[in-house]
DNA sequence: TATTGTTATACTCTATAACTATA
DNA sequence: TATAGTTATAGAGTATAACAATA
């Protein structure tokens, strides 16, 4: 066993792919009950922590911009978000949830029975413990140069 | 405040989101470097667990039966999965992985970077505990009678 | 009767390429 | 010249409804 022997990144990276697939079936499952697709659910959900401009929108869901249009033309025909012209670039828009919009998602993550009753079983200690992992391995502010 | 607060329940789900935003985003483009989806590329996923019969495997991904018969066609033309009748069950379809399938997955797992540096930047005990973690909130067994 | 897998249909998601307006 | 957002297009994902084969 030369050097580190990095044991347990594959089991790892199972484990994660099983939480993701548990999940997201959790997720996509409470957004139907909104009326709502993942995507447009995943996009009220990172609106939830403030307004973006509509190309940082398709940067953070790691899809093409053009996909953006229609996603937001979506949300707003019903009213769950806002675009508004950005006041320092003519070129820019940014995407505001409404109130509408807030409840909207706080509802779905309030309907994730599954994932919800898995959280329940963990103590505060333990919840602390997953916060802090989780924000350690996914929530890590991006590279300064790279 | 009465009873028990729930306290952190909502900043945890919040930290949830943006994990799965990150996870699925990284997975998303590991699969496009594959030539795949990132649905074929969650249907690997599942079936490097084990072979599963079309319906087992619909329920999995929660999304309708009808939609695995074109994600299993088109990985299926592609040779990385195949079609088998159950034995015990004329009905039945099982589809498993081949070998050129489940290389596949692998690659992907292997090509996800952010995730692997996040996983990267910890030690062996705070691994071990991140696992434990997500098997108690995410895999544990279905309920029983509910 | 109920269940498995499939087909047909309509809508949504998705990337690519080309375009307009602005920087 | 480069960037933000949009449009057009084609292929893939998605749920609904209906169907044949089997249990």
């Amino acid at each position: 066993m030369p050097e580190t022997p990095r044991t347990g990144t594959a089991q790892l990276m199972e484990l994660l792919s099983a939480s993701l697939v548990a999940y997201y079936g959790d997720f996509t499952a409470a957004s139907a009950t909104e009326g709502l697709t993942a995507s447009q659910g995943r996009t009220l959900g990172v609106l939830r922590r403030g307004p973006s401009a509509m190309r940082a929108l398709a940067t953070t869901l790691a899809c093409d911009a053009s996909n953006m249009t229609g996603i937001i033309d979506r949300l707003e025909k019903r009213g769950l978000v806002l675009r508004e012209p950005s006041p320092t670039d003519r070129r820019v828009k940014n995407v505001l949830l409404t109130a509408d919009g807030e409840r909207t998602i706080d509802a779905i993550r309030a309907r994730m029975h599954t994932t919800l009753a898995g959280l329940d079983a963990l103590g505060d200690e333990d919840r602390a413990a997953l916060a802090g992992l989780l924000e350690r391995v996914f929530v890590r502010p991006p590279a300064a140069d790279d």
